[in-house]
DNA sequence: CATGAATGAGGGTTCATTCAT
DNA sequence: AATGAATGAACCCTCATTCAT
């Protein structure tokens, strides 16, 4: 009954990989050696490599996980029934965000970084069908919230709204303060900013439709 | 006759901070060796030593003109004349996102960065000023675009187009289109992100005021 | 019981053999690595080293058998009755030659080694005495194939014999063509090499006789 | 005036090509590191990266110009005036061998190995065009020796005498008798090697045009 | 002023081997 | 008997930096 065994195994392997999310998002993924991360962990570097082929594929089963747990979430929130357009696109939103200033510095890995790999292998693509996944539920919940089809249109007022709180994620992702007190502190902000924005869009509808008149 | 040498001085030292500049834009801080830099100044590796104390100072020197330049051009865009309030606000974000995306990997050590060194040296905190000079100057062109005084109100205003533009830097500088493609193909959103901002602004300040009476 | 599991380990521990020899003879002794072993032989690497104190030990316990063998079938060879002293000693060097092929790297390990481990242990002092076996087997062929007493010219003779064989094997012994492509390939240019030979001995030694007269 | 420097660069290079082929003599080219190779040229093991891209381009500098003085002095013994064709092809050998033993380990670079990279790069291939000017020299010597024309005769013969003298080589290059003493003590027996092929070859001859008679 | 030479610290990775089960 | 977990030593190589000229 090697289950003794299989559990410390496990236990280290989740060292490992809190150690390295840790680190990882403090620091960024090349600044982060891998004998720090096993020494944070608790192990030989060595020992990393028994669970995971390299530093790369570490970052990757680090990455893919939280990112499914976020998509999870965000479509939770974009379903929420009995809400109004805006509660819903807030809710979305504050779940992106709460989600990049919990995982700080890991959150550069998923957005920024790789588009010079992105048709390399297969673990980083895994990372970016998982990052249009996202795109595209933003842009379908927010078609559902102005009530625009798909098109041109709606994939401009995706990406503006993609800027919008993507610059948030970034603004923040590199501040000393936690996650929590930033949530506390800044949701009315996040908020009206999803706000504006969904009022800006609608007045823009307004615009063109006056103006095609 | 120092004055020849001084000048021959001067020429190298403009050399490394040109090549340093171009190779941190191009590829980022980290990427770039310190030999190579030598290379595309045309000179020795250790001459670099004469001029700065080591590699960081280096970009620190680096950041300080262009920030500044930077915040001539948003001046100048921002006092335009004869331009409508949301004409000077595109005017304004247009010339920052080009100056990040020209600019690429230095943008991220302008707008990234360093929780952790923030406090340790001085170089750092003149970024910071020249950082803040820009915001504030941003502040103050919306304040003037949405007729906002001061205040709580116009800060969360600032910092909602601040997110904005920001995280359409932060979308595009890890891309590898050129900045100017990415200008030709990508500002008509950017002008609309800008409008649609500026129409929700309004839009929430009408509302407010309709729920104040 | 303890047959049965008698057995298994006996199981066991001719699998691993097997495996190492395969492998070091695909891809010599340095590249091989202990799991690769453990692996080809469907069982732990940790349980190599229960029958084996280290890799090197392995590799000693596994050159001996093959090299029996070889000497085994040379001795056929040179038995072989009513063939030509040419034809016997074209067989003997094809076994030989093919042998030397068949084993690559494990052949490396037999004829080239290690002049400072040779004195170190005593597995690898089994190996020299098998090796001066065969060499003495060898000779002795060549003495009765050409008519010679035992002494002086024998030697060199034998010498000059082994020169040939062994050039061949270390010729072809890092092709990547695999033993049967190569001796179809090169069987009559091995066939040729050896009456060659066996024609110059017999030419000298009819020289020596008319010089003598 | 830098000449002081650049002699004492040239004689670290010198110390660092010394060693490394001292090295790579004795224990073969995986086996030695490159802090060896350091240790024993009495500089840091960065300061090899400084004259050599990595190990094996250090490998191949290395081998470039002995390899480069064998065949000047093949050619040499080749085109001896005055001297039988028997005589020319002992000359020919025993340089080879000389060589060979004189070089050992290095030996078993320049004539095993790297079947698997004869393709790839530049540097080997390098060493591949010299081994082979080498092979092209001993047909083009042995030709004119038996009065054979070019063709798959020629190449057989040429073949048989390689494996002669590779195998005389392969046979001693591990030896711990020093070349000298090596030499002393069995250039007769290698001369005769020779002087057997050589008869051995006629004797095919004609036996081959008696035959076809 | 400017440089080539030289280095130490450290990077990711591999591997034979040991330990606890 | 057999195994998975774990490790330390070592490998090749890179880089920012210093020293002597």
């Amino acid at each position: 009954m090697p289950r003794l065994q299989e559990k410390r195994a496990e236990e280290t392997k989740a060292a490992i990989v809190a150690a390295a999310k840790q680190l990882f998002g403090e620091k960024g993924y090349e600044a982060v050696t891998m004998r720090e991360i096993a020494k944070e962990a608790g192990c030989s570097h060595t020992t990393i490599y028994i669970y995971f082929k390299d530093k790369e594929t570490l970052l990757h089963h680090l990455s893919v996980p939280p990112l499914e747990e976020l998509r999870g979430r965000m479509e939770t929130a974009a379903s929420e029934p009995g809400a109004s357009a805006v509660e819903r696109m807030q809710k979305l939103s504050r779940v992106f965000i709460e989600f990049c200033l919990g995982n700080r510095g890991l959150y550069g890995i998923f957005f920024g970084v790789n588009s010079e790999r992105v048709d390399t292998a297969s673990p980083s693509s895994e990372i970016n069908r998982l990052r249009l996944g996202l795109f595209n539920l933003l842009r379908r919940t927010l078609g559902e919230a102005l009530g625009l089809p798909d098109g041109e249109r709606l994939l401009a007022c995706s990406r503006i709204y993609f800027y919008q709180i993507h610059g948030i994620a970034a603004t923040y992702s590199h501040s000393k303060e936690s996650a929590d007190a930033l949530m506390e502190r800044l949701t009315p902000t996040f908020d009206e900013a999803v706000a504006v924005l969904m009022l800006g869009f609608n007045a823009l509808q307004s615009n063109k439709e006056v103006g095609k008149q």
